[in-house]
Parts: C-alpha cells; structure tokens; sequence
DNA sequence: TGAGCTAAGGCGAACGTTCGCGCGAACGTT
DNA sequence: AACGTTCGCGCGAACGTTCGCCTTAGCTCA
C-alpha cells in the first residue's frame, strides 16, 4: 500500500515531517517559500496520508456506519438505495465515508455498539426506524452520535430528518377529492407505524376538511406486500355496489401496484372506473398500466440533511435543530384520472 | 469512544499488554489459568480493539471499496442491490466491512487510488464493469487487489465473478421454442456490452440448434430503459403482420417491461398472443400484468465468491482460480405461457 | 552439578499521524 | 545597546496495536 509518508515528503523539502503535517493542515506558521517546496514535494511524490494513523492519533473515524436490512422473503426498498447514494455522496463532501454493515436482525443494537467501541465508525445513520426502535433507545443512552431518517416517536429526544406523510397524504386525498370522489378507501400498515399514522392522519384531515365522514370498512390493514393490496381489493369489491370505493389511497407503491394488479385483473379501467393511488414513487411506477399517482420524497434533500446533521455531532459543531421535517411532492398520473387513462399510458413519465 | 485499551485489561489480569494481545489473537504461549483471567477481564471490562490502531499496525484495511454508481436520471438496478447486501455480510464472516463511495463518473479511476493509498480500503469490489473498464486497468495495473462482477473483456487477466448470462438467454429462447413460438425477437444493448454479446450469443445459438435462421430485422438495440422497450415494441408492429415477432426476448427487466407496457396498450394479450420475456428477475416483475418470465441471477452466490476472491488477494491465501461462472436460473411465468395467462396472473411469485 | 532445553510471558520497537510547547533568529521598540 | 515580541520551525510525546526477540524459572539428563 501507500509507502509515502510525511517523513518522505519531510526529507525531499528539507524540513521536519511534523512541519509537513501542519502546512498540510493549514494550521502552518510558515514562509510562502517553505510552503511551496513543502506542496511541491507533496505533488512530485504523490503523498497520500495514511487515514488509519490519522484516525488512531486523533481518536476518531471518518466512517459513518449505515445498516441494511436485508428484506430478503421480497422486496428492497428503492428509496433506500437512493437514500444510500445520497448520504454516500454528501459525507463525502466533508471527507468521510459510508461504512455499510448487514444488520440481520433490525432490532438488535449490537453491531452498532461492536462498530462503534471499535472506533471503526464515529457514528450513525439508521433508515427506516421503527415506533420505539431499540437501536435508537441504546444510541441515545450511550450517547453515540446518530441521526435517523424517520422518527421513533414522540418523547425521544434526538436528531432526525423526515418527510412530512401527513401533508403527502393530504395532497393525495385532496386531489382525489378534487377529482370528485367521495368515497376514497386507505389501505395502510398495521397500527404502531409511526409513519403509517402520519399518512392516516393526512387522509383524516383531508377527508374532514371537505365535510366528509370517515367511514372505518375503508381502511384496510396490513403488511408492506403488493399481496396486501391484492386482498384489500378483493375486501372492498365484496361490499355492496353504493357502499364500494370509487378511490384506493395506499400507503406505499408495493401496496398500490397489488391493487392495479388486481383491479386489472378485475378487469377495471383503472382511472376511470377506479383511482388508485401509491407513495414513495419507486421509479417503476411510472411505468406501471396505467402510470401510477404517487407522492415523490425528496431523498436527496433528506440525504444531504441526515449526513449535516450526524456531522453536526461528531465534530461537535453549532446544530441549528433537532429536526428537519421536509414536504413531499405530489406527483399525478393516470392511475387517479378519469377521462386520460389511455392516453396517459403511453405518455413519458412525468418529472 | 473506546476508552478500555490492552493496557487496562492487562492491569486487571495482572499480564503485559503485550501479553493480552497475544492470547486474544491465539498466538498465546501461556497456562490455562492466566488465559482464563485474561479472558475475564477482556469480558469483565468490555474490552475491544481499535480498528485503526490494528490497520496502522498492521498496514492493512479491513475495508473494501465498493463504488456505488448513480443511475441518477431514471434507474436503480435491484440486482445491485440485493449484491451489496450480499457482499456485505459475506465480508464480516471474515471481519472485513464494505465501504461505499460515490463514484460520479463511473470511468474515473482516481477515487480508487486515492481510497487505496490513504490505506482507507485494502481492496475492490465491482459490479457493473464496461468492455475494457479503464477502472479495471489501472487497477490491474498499480495491482491494487480486487474483483469483479462481470468481465472487461477476454484479454485482461484478473479476478472476477460472473453469470452465465449465454447460457441463461439460452434456456429462455428454447423455451420460447418448446412454446412453438418460431419469430423470436431480441431487444438487447447496443453492441460494445460484454454482458450484452453473452446474452445475443445464446439467443444465436438456441435458434442455430432449432435449425431456424436468425433473421436481422427481428434485433433491437437501445439503452437500459423502459422507453427501448416501448420503441422496441412499436418498431417491431410496423413489420407486415407475416414478418412480425411472436415472442420478444430482452435482455433485461426493464426494457421488458416497456414492451409489456406498450404490448397491454396496444391491445395486445400478453401471453397468448405475445409472449414476453426478461432478464434479471426484478422483484416487482413478479407483480406485472401478467406477470413476466425471466432469468434469475444467483446474486447470494456470486457476493459469496466476490468476496472470498477478493479477500483472498488481500490476505494472500491460495487462490483456487481466477474466474468463476455461476449458471443462471430460468423463472416461467405468464407472459410467455400461451394459455395460463389469466390464471397467472393471479398466482404468487414462483419461487 | 552443570549444561541444555522448553514453557511462560516480558520488553522494546514500530506503524504514521497530530498537537502543544519550545527555541533561536530577526525584528521593532525604548 | 539592551530588551521584548513575533515569526518560523523543530522536537517530544502519544494514540493502541502487533511482532519478534529476550529473559527467567523449572525441568531433564548425562
């Protein structure tokens, strides 16, 4: 590997290596002269510095450690594969890295601890937190610097980024009402997600805003599989005629897409007979039969905020806040039009 | 971070320091009964190494780079998804962690020097590797450890991993054949795609052995999107209905999912009077209307021999060989299937 | 009894940095 | 001319490991 090292550098500009590392540093008290030779041999001898001895020296990691969850049975989550890159891109920026880790078991905190005590990470960032996540439990009470993309719940006390569900549903519900629904079904996940509440809460508020009652046989439960789409259709087409949906608002696009699947198969025309709608715009959507209505979130502003702010406390800078709610981003496509279903089928997605 | 050093478990058992490193790393010479107090106050005290003090020591990583590549305008490729996962928990069975960084443009090979001279990462992983990758030479090159998934070309001699996409294309188009289907198409990338000639290598060869000629009209070319699909589609049905394709086979999901889209808007019923095929096995290709044939790479396994291959040259073990070609799966389901296209539809995801 | 051997563990050194302090020379001030 | 101040740079130390060599005690055997 590297065989350069300051000393070399050191000796070819004829002053002491620890004088190197300081110009280097910029924290040099020297003439522009010495400056220049010491730059010069930098260049002519390709130095690099060694980050281990740097890290080992300064008791710090320029990693940041992020766990994947393997979704394995079925599905990966393509926003977070766009969060990755984000966050990869943006530490960069400041000079570390992303140190990814397989995190079997999403609820155990120990390789967190195992990362971290070995001074191989100087901290943290976790997607996809759960209510009371016990991983954010340990992090907060040991004080390891973290930052979540999502929040746990609502008395913890620490640094997080999150897109605001509730104004993204809203959207989705007001267009659909603007498209002169009345009877509009949410099929969402089981209770104690926090996110899932954040959604319901903006299809409640949207439904009461327009005067409408909630009526409780169209919310449908269950798991994040487009197989739960699936059966919430077959449920809500088994209820008579007049007490049917005209609309299905989903929480995620993997649940809309089974809905699709299944009106389709239902042999609907979806948009105009039926309108349904997704969210998280995973790029296929858009080229789902018809194009799918969903909400965008904007990861890479997430990205870019999760990484200042995990920065923010390992360097122990000024935070500004605790937390960072960004809006999503309505995105209309033929799945919720009545009258452009065909049309919009052969249409190029929308950006 | 990290305060308990060798020196505090030593204190504690009543050993040097030196003495506690040896019998933690099995290089003991010692009784029982002081390996005993050793391991009771590592256990006692919580004891665990400092990574970067073991890297500088022993001028070695226990990191491997892996470059993430935004697709940015329209597509994260899933496989490499699901690779990553892979490679990253076959690392730690070996104590080593994945390091992910940004790779803006994909031919630029600075970002791996400047990883490998800083000592940050002791080796490479590649997915996605172009014919004649200059990444690829440099790194053969400065002979910097690593491996690839996929191959440069036929000439360079390094490590690499890689499916036996020839042989996959191959299965699909003889079972398009035993389908009866006689006018197959091919939608594939424009020439210069390694990966690419293995896959129109097997279509070539399964219609050479059925005895039928390739007829250059019924091959497409364009890049990976959904979009040469859809054009694909429309170029192929201004044939004369005589000369038009009764199958289409692509080379990957995507564009199969463009004709699938653009097969359902024209009317088409997919399956029956169309058969369709992809390659890749995106997971939400199970979910299409009807759902699509495809090639399953064995991603699991080839994060496997990534790993092994590349943490073999970083350690210097024994190398049993310097590529390894894993056979593909074929997964049929209703979008080549001529009668059970509607039961198919409905059916879970063939596993 | 003393030479030789082995087992058990100590010791010094080195990996490449960063950081605070110290020191001499040049300079300005009285 | 003597004295303080600043500038420019050197020096020692430390971060926590690993590794090879050395020391000592105990034992065997001629």
């Amino acid at each position: 590997m590297s065989r350069v090292t300051l000393k070399d550098v050191a000796a070819r500009a004829g002053v002491s290596y620890q004088t190197v590392s300081k110009v280097l540093n910029g924290r040099a008290q020297v003439t522009e002269e010495t400056h220049q030779r010491i730059w010069d041999a930098v260049r002519e001898l390709d130095y690099r510095p060694n980050i281990s001895a740097r890290n080992l020296r300064k008791q710090a990691s320029n990693l940041i450690g992020y766990p994947l969850h393997y979704g394995g049975d079925d599905f990966v989550h393509p926003v977070l594969d766009a969060f990755l890159h984000s966050i990869a891109n943006a530490a960069e920026a400041d000079g570390f890295h992303i140190l990814t880790f397989a995190a079997a078991d999403p609820r155990d905190p120990s390789p967190y601890r195992e990362l971290y005590y070995r001074n191989q990470v100087g901290g943290f960032i976790l997607a996809d937190v759960n209510r009371n996540d016990p991983r954010v439990e340990m992090l907060i009470e040991q004080s390891i610097p973290f930052t979540a993309f999502g929040r746990a719940n609502d008395e913890w006390d620490y640094h997080w980024v999150d897109v605001d569900g509730r104004t993204g549903m809203r959207q989705v519900v007001e267009h659909l009402l603007a498209q002169g629904h009345e009877r509009i079904a949410l099929i969402t996940w089981p209770g104690g997600s926090r996110t899932g509440s954040a959604r319901e809460n903006g299809y409640r508020l949207a439904l009461q805003s327009a005067g409408l009652l909630l009526d409780a046989e169209l919310i449908v439960r269950g798991l994040n599989a487009a197989r739960t789409g699936r059966e919430a259709f077959q449920q809500l087409w088994r209820l008579p005629a007049e007490r049917r949906p005209t609309a299905v608002a989903c929480v995620s696009d993997l649940i809309a897409l089974g809905v699709l699947h299944a009106a389709n198969g239902a042999g609907l025309v979806v948009g105009a007979e039926l309108a349904i709608t997704g969210f998280d715009d995973v790029t296929l959507t858009a080229y789902t039969q018809p194009p799918l209505t969903t909400v965008r979130q904007p990861i890479a502003e997430v990205g870019e905020a999760t990484v200042a702010m995990v920065l923010g406390q390992i360097l122990e800078r000024e935070q500004p806040e605790k937390g960072i709610l960004l809006p999503p981003q309505l995105i209309i496509r033929g799945s919720s039009m009545r009258g452009t279903a065909v049309e919009a089928a052969g249409a190029r997605p929308s950006t």
